[in-house]
Formats: structure tokens, sequence, C-alpha cells
DNA sequence: AAAAGATTTAATCATTTGATTAAAAACAAA
DNA sequence: TTTGTTTTTAATCAAATGATTAAATCTTTT
């Protein structure tokens, strides 16, 4: 019996083009044509390969919903390290991986708002926000001011440039490189920050 | 000669409508069917009051800026405020009417992305992001460190747990009743955070 | 009331779009 | 080479969708 021998190289193509329109358009905005035109291939193949448009997009999404939330699992769950170096680790992670892949938090954020039904509970950043090691510390820490404030304030001071990309740059206010350098400064500024709105 | 006379009362529910669905599914999702069914008229109508699905969305989407960054126009460029003060009503402000619209932010960042050319400068937010007296402030108070940062600790803080919101949801963190209580308590937060962080 | 104009409706169009099909081409096994 | 299998292509389908049209209804003016 012969093995499926697919051709991981075009399947993957598929897949690649997939990641980058999806993620640059949005779900309804994609048409399965520009995933074809973009991965260089014939339209019926991404239907051959992966069923559905639907199908392709699961996928594409599944991945990004464990970059964008899989970065802080490792490091909220450590015994080892304390709540200082836990930050370091999360804006340093963070902001690092994002450069690389600035449009992920816009992208998954607005699909889950364009169907939430569909996303459940499948998304279990639930628990790293409430049940974590690292919010225990907060709350020994601080036991008079609920734990989410301040894993708020690390997310979105590390977050938040990225999700404003597309309008600082349409507004002239910076380029990408200028973003990339600004956030660079961030990630020792936001430490800072956390340490003195700790204690305050 | 009759002077056209439209009710009015047909425009406003077709421009309501399209509010409510382009705000929650963004252009490319929204069906102008949608849009009718919800207004409770006839498809037909739509284009007969606004002639097509992407005229109705500029008009919404005009407002949505406006909405989104009239906010602070008139906060940033006063100079009878002090920083302290600005930043007060900055984190009052927009807490205040996101809890009103708390899709906001997320629509207008997504179509943005969706079509960056498209806004081009029409965008204003830059200058509120770069020349304003708020920004001379805070270069006063803290000439080491770029007044852009501050700017986007205070948006960040108080306007991430908007753009979070559906996630929040829909992994059980929150449900819409307590962001509000959540983000009711920033108000006054975000405020003292910003004071240690500004002299930190 | 009659005429003129504005608004609304049902039916229909043309295009886009996700998906399928049947045949061709490429590849592997014998 | 021959045979069988996998991959790719061009053509086509059916449904969805933005838009238009022509007729019907309602409103205003005279």
């Amino acid at each position: 019996m012969v093995l499926k021998n697919k051709d991981a190289s075009t399947e993957e193509k598929i897949k690649e083009a997939a990641r980058t329109v999806f993620t640059q358009k949005g779900y309804s905005a994609t048409r399965t044509r520009d995933i074809a035109e973009e991965a260089g291939i014939n339209l019926a193949l991404l239907n051959y390969y992966f069923r559905s448009k639907e199908k392709l997009f699961e996928l594409v999404m599944a991945e990004k919903v464990s970059e964008l939330f899989g970065v802080i699992a490792p490091i909220v769950n450590s015994k080892k390290t304390s709540l200082d170096e836990k930050v370091t680790l999360i804006v340093d992670a963070y902001i690092t991986m994002l450069s690389q892949n600035p449009g992920l938090p816009l992208f998954v954020l607005s699909e889950i708002r364009n169907n939430p039904e569909h996303f459940g509970n499948r998304i279990q950043a639930g628990k790293l926000l409430t049940e974590s090691f690292f919010v225990k510390q907060l709350i020994e820490k601080r036991p008079d001011i609920h734990p989410l404030h301040f894993i708020v304030n690390i997310l979105s001071m590390s977050i938040f440039p990225f999700i404003t990309k597309p309008v600082l740059e349409s507004a002239g206010v910076m380029n990408s490189d200028q973003l990339n350098e600004f956030t660079e400064e961030r990630k020792i500024l936001i430490v800072k920050w956390f340490k003195v709105m700790i204690e305050a």
C-alpha cells in the first residue's frame, strides 16, 4: 500500500498564505481566492487540502490563540520565580513576540468578538488570570487590590501599542521601526512602573 | 417646489441599525440585509437613503472615530488644567464613555487595520499625541522620558479592559456588570498609578 | 379632489464567492 | 513501460449579496 504522500510543501504554502491573509484582513474580509493567490496555487487545492475556508481558518486560529496565550502560561505558573521576575519575563516575552507578530492581538480579539459563541470555553486563558501562582503572589503582596488590576496593567501596557499600530501608522505618529524602538524601551520601563504601582 | 421631506425617522432607524450591526460585526461580516432587518425596513430603502453599503459605513465610521478621539481633544489642549487634572479627566471621560459603548475601540481599530489607506491622514489623533499642551506638560515634568510612553500608559490602562471584553466574557473571567465595576474602580486607581509613574 | 412628489415594496439583476467536478498531469510501484 | 495513485487544473455550480427597477402606496400642495 502506498502511503499518503501529500506534497507537504503545497499544504504548508496554503497554510502560510492563510495565516498571512486571515491575520491581515480577518475571516470575513478574506476570500479563498485571496489565499490561493497569496499561496500561488489553484483555488481548488485549498478545498482539496483543507475541505473548507472555515476548517482552514479554525486551524490558523487555534495556532494564533496558542501563540497569544501560550506566552504567559509557563511564566505565571512557575513557583520558582518572584513576582518581579515574573513581570520582567511576561513583559519581555510579549513585546519580543509581538514585535515579530504585531497583528496578532487585534486579529484574535476581533475574531472572538465576531463569534464569541464559537470560542466558548476553548480559551483556557481564564484560569491564567484567576488561578495561577502569579495571582497568589499578587494577592499576598497587595490583598487590598484585586489582582486582575495589576495583570491588566502589565498586559495593557505591553500589548496596547501593537493593537494601536494601524492607527499610529495611519496618523503618522510612528512608523514600524519607531514602534519597535518604542516598545523595546518599554521592556525596562514597564517593569519599573509595575514596581512603583504595586507599592503605591 | 416641494422640499425633500424624507421621513427622518426611517433614515435614522437605518443609521441606528447600521451603527449596531457594523459595530458588532465589522464592515465585511455585515450584510446589508442584516441592517435592513435590524432596522425593520425593506432592503431597497437602505440604498434609497444612503446610496450604498459603503457610503452608509463611512457615515457611521466617521461618527465612531469622532466619538473615540473626540473625548480627549478638548482635555489635552486646555491650558487651564494641571497635568494631574488632565489625567483624571481623560481617564474618567474614556471609562465613562466606553462603559456605554464598549465595542467602540475594537471596532475602529480593526476597521483601520483592514483598510489603512482609506483612512490616510483623516485621523487628526496624531496631533493630539504629539503637539497638544498635555504633551508639553509631560515633557516639562519628565524631559528624560518620551511623553508618548505616559500617554500610552494612560490610554492603555483605561481602554484595554474594553478591548478585551469579548475574551474576558468568553473565558468566564467577568461578565458585563463585573467589567463595569472593575473599570469604575480603575478611574481612581489609574490616576494614582500615573502619579507614581511620573515620579519614578 | 386632483396632481405632483416622496416613500416603500416586491421582484429581479449581476457579481462575487465558497465549493465541486471531471479531466489532465505528475508521480510511484510493478 | 504499464498500471494505479496522488496532485493539480480549468470549468462550472449554487448560494449569497449589493444594488436596481418599476410599480404601489402614502404625503403634500394646489
